[in-house]
DNA sequence: CAGTAGGTTCGATATTTATCGAAATATAGC
DNA sequence: GCTATATTTCGATAAATATCGAACCTACTG
């Protein structure tokens, strides 16, 4: 992918968090890990209509930020980890103008331990 | 800061990112470092009139993401990294279940080296 | 105190996005 | 096949956002 269609995904994938109800929903599925979580209980969680989860569950698969699995009658929905680490990493990317001591604190604080 | 108001805050900061020119100008400025970039420049740098210029600068500074500084006629605008990693760190809360062998390449890949 | 250059605010229009009930689709059990 | 459950798609409305010219500020310069 050249940078070209980085920036377009990324664009997307940054509108797909800019909203309250598909940010709650990313991040506990982050939180939630490879389990992941049925759509239902989603919509539930985060006191929305179906209809209004639904849509903003394909928002967020568009964009690549989770997937979804069926089984049987449920859906599982996930956070894509390589999607979300590609993000990031597009958002950092040639900081620092290749001096990392400056900026070496701002990765500091990204580690996955959880929150005290 | 409690969680509420993070989640509101990252939902301006991402929606401030989740536009092409807007992106742009924050990659920029991520580039560029201290030093920042003048107005204009930026304006000039991404082909657009300096009022929608203006409105976009105004959006990323409203969401802390740059922060300016009038010297003489110019402003300088810089790219505000104690919030960027703020907004990283906050995307990346309590993932792998507290397991961080989990998403250690999650991480990896966060380098500032210069690109290859 | 003009005149000029760098930026921003205003205002009006066009586009995109969010919302959610109703209807449709998919799967399972009887 | 009929019924119930889980979820999505449709459709229509309401709200937010992007765009950019014109007018407006602010700070130098002669």
């Amino acid at each position: 992918m050249d940078d070209l269609n980085a920036q377009v995904w990324a664009v997307d994938a940054l509108g797909a968090l800019a909203q309250e109800t598909r940010l709650s929903v990313f991040r506990i599925l982050v939180k939630t890990g490879p389990e992941g979580m049925i759509a239902g209980a989603i919509a539930e969680h985060c006191d929305v209509p179906p209809s209004t989860m639904s849509h903003h569950l394909a928002t967020l698969e568009r964009a690549g930020l989770v997937s979804s699995e069926r089984e049987s009658r449920l859906i599982h929905y996930r956070a894509d980890y390589p999607n979300m680490r590609r993000l990031l990493t597009f958002l950092m990317e040639d900081c620092c103008q290749g001096m990392p001591e400056m900026c070496s604190d701002l990765i500091a604080g990204l580690t996955c331990e959880p929150r005290a």
